[in-house]
DNA sequence: ATCCTATGTTGGACGGTGCC
DNA sequence: GGCACCGTCCAACATAGGAT
């Protein structure tokens, strides 16, 4: 499936582009291109991987991305399901970092969203109060034309420069090491991880898909993503295990021998690794919410 | 919660191959 | 020749799962 979210084909004739998405799942294609991105999800619930951050993502999260920075908001399994009736609902906007045209990037007047622009480099998600006004602002774009969809999206730049409400996604040392000819080696591994995390997977069968030997896997790997081959997984399977117990408010264990996890002692270590709380306590502290 | 251990993973050193 | 990429070997390290 290629949907704009793959592509992103600015028309030589057109500053940026702004359109909705609504399909059965977004693209599930790890990819990158030369735009900035800003992107709101409207329905759908799946794992964003952004760099090499990997986090659930659930309607209203909004996240903006810099020049080649790779991405992919993957949809969960049962919106793969032939006859779901699940849709993955989203608006996207890609514009060029000379879309202002660098006359007027270069002036004092855009410092602040010179500095945003170097900050999108690693993936911002917005938060907050001025999460939900950008959201707004980009269901308004929609319906604009001419040079006033112009304003609207410099608006929202604007918006996004001075706030403070704002999480970065890729870690300090993460830089995109990948070419274009990697990413169709790293979608097979990404397909294989995303549809067989819930079962036991070792490093030997996703090397093979990518066609190498475990050891020279395990480095291409670490080169590319930032994180282990079990970093990784473990990420992906506590990220599912996170969803199960808030939103299928099931208990740690189902939720644990769910996530791909064999032993409670390893869910909890493994869990509190990455949350800093342990199965419990997250669950508590999001039902306190 | 903590410890133990078999097993799996990682990454350094080095070499081969193909491309420019 | 220089470089990128990947394989092989192997020691060190990390992890999973079981025991207590």
């Amino acid at each position: 499936m290629k949907t704009a979210l793959q592509k992103s084909p600015i028309p030589a004739t057109q500053a940026f582009i702004a359109r909705r998405l609504d399909d059965p799942y977004f693209d599930p294609n790890w990819h990158f291109h030369p735009e900035y991105q800003l992107f709101v999800v409207l329905e759908g619930t799946g794992t964003r991987f952004v760099g090499d951050s990997i986090e659930r993502f659930r309607p209203g999260d909004l996240v903006f991305t810099g020049p080649n920075l790779p991405h992919l908001w993957r949809s969960d399994q049962e919106y793969f399901v032939g006859n779901s009736n699940l849709r993955a609902r989203g608006v996207v906007i890609y514009f060029h970092d000379n879309f202002l045209g660098s006359a007027l990037l270069e002036k004092n007047e855009a410092f602040s969203l010179r500095q945003l622009m170097t900050k999108a480099t690693k993936g911002l998600k917005i938060l907050g109060e001025t999460s939900r006004r950008i959201r707004q602002m980009m269901n308004g774009i929609l319906g604009l034309q001419d040079f006033e969809s112009v304003i609207k999206l410099m608006e929202i730049l604007h918006l996004l420069s001075q706030s403070t409400e704002y999480d970065l996604l890729s870690s300090d040392g993460y830089s995109n090491t990948l070419k274009r000819s990697d990413t169709d080696r790293m979608n097979r591994v990404h397909d294989h991880i995303m549809a067989h995390f819930q079962q036991r997977i070792k490093l030997e069968e996703v090397a093979a898909l990518a066609y190498m030997t475990p050891s020279s896997f395990s480095r291409y790997f670490k080169s590319h993503t930032n994180k282990t081959f079990s970093q990784f997984l473990s990420e992906i399977r506590i990220g599912h295990a996170s969803k199960l117990l808030i939103e299928k408010e099931m208990s740690v264990a189902e939720a644990c021998f769910k996530s791909g996890f064999y032993t409670l002692s390893n869910f909890n270590r493994q869990f509190k690794s990455i949350h800093g709380l342990s199965p419990t306590e997250y669950k508590q502290a999001y039902l306190q919410l």
